[in-house]
DNA sequence: ATCCATACCAACCGATCGGTCAGTGCGATT
DNA sequence: AATCGCACTGACCGATCGGTTGGTATGGAT
């Protein structure tokens, strides 16, 4: 059971809902058809329980996130390190979060999982919050939130992409824009 | 054969290439499904006409884009909102791009819409490099193109989200938000 | 030894998929 | 008047879809 969620993260991720087929789950899984409907009773209930347990991961790795340094700049960039470091290391899940943003804009707003993701979202903020005496005057720290994690999702989305427009002007590779960011933002947020 | 073109738009960027049946576009376009394989031969075919378009609206809509001011912010304020409005005024072909860069990640740099795309972010980068002697040390034009578009994309794209998400820490509505992060930016970058 | 829940499977169901084909109606060309 | 190209259609094809059914294998509790 555990073999066909995984598998079916990875396939769901690639080729979307309606691009996955049971049978191909199944044979991923190295069982038949029939044995997954007996663990999920529809093709949509296994969807949610491996979107379930992507925004479970994003909230787990978070807990293992320990901050000694205090600043707003320390506090920043290893936030946007650890974020970084989570997508790369589920690509997949990221991919089917990403996958459900495109999709039908209000779905997810009112999918059950959206309160995972509003937790999520609260606990970045919190993590900002407590420097928040080094914002500029009309910076939230929500602002930060938003901004940081856009740009690293974002980011992520157009990896390919990127890599073939690095001719175009002089953008930088991944890492280096990276820095070069989280530079850019510390300059416009810090009094 | 604009209807279909129009119709099948408005399909895809809803649901997606295999969540779409060319039954289901050739009803809602009042045609019969023979009809619009006589147009396209294959339903793939007719979904890379339909991409094709949308990065061809963006480069059109570009054109009209001009600018008399030439500071370096004037430069970036018009760009945002031009680039807010194109997203509004094309949401299908905005969500259908938004759903290609989820989809499989060569996939796209691959394709044949590439080069199109490509030439748009030229023309972005080429806007912002004319008043280039604004910015900061180590800020490239391109950087800069890379964030703002990033930014107004994913902003759009998690649109539905934010709505719910406003009551977490203060975060503010969609034009105030924007300007905030203009704002933000133009701090990060000037010199 | 019996029982029962669970994991698993081959075969099957009606519906729908992308795509084909033979043919119709019609305006422009000759 | 005959012909041609083109938009268009209904009927059809094999394959595959999500999901069901009836049944087998297994292992632990009684």
């Amino acid at each position: 059971m555990t073999r066909i969620l995984l598998e079916a993260e990875a396939l769901f991720a690639e080729h979307g809902f309606d691009g996955v087929s049971i049978n191909e789950v199944a044979c991923a899984s190295g069982v038949c058809k029939a044995n997954v409907f007996h663990h999920f009773a529809t093709k949509q209930e296994l969807y949610e329980r491996v979107l379930w347990q992507a925004c479970e991961n994003f909230s787990r790795s978070f807990d293992r996130l320990q901050l000694a340094e205090t600043g707003l700049a320390a506090r920043l960039t290893a936030l946007v390190e650890w974020h970084e470091a989570f997508l790369r290391e589920r690509p997949n899940g990221t991919r089917l979060i990403l996958r459900e943003l495109t999709g039908s804009p209000t779905a997810l707003a009112q999918s059950a999982v959206f309160p995972l993701i509003r937790s999520n979202f609260e606990r970045v903020v919190a993590l900002l919050a407590e420097a928040s005496d080094e914002l500029r005057e009309g910076i939230s720290p929500a602002l930060v939130a938003k901004l940081v994690l856009s740009l690293n999702l974002f980011g992520f989305q157009t990896e390919q992409l990127d890599g073939r427009l690095m001719t175009v002007g002089s953008l930088a590779a991944r890492p280096e824009l990276r820095r070069q960011w989280i530079d850019l933002l510390l300059h416009g947020i810090q009094r």
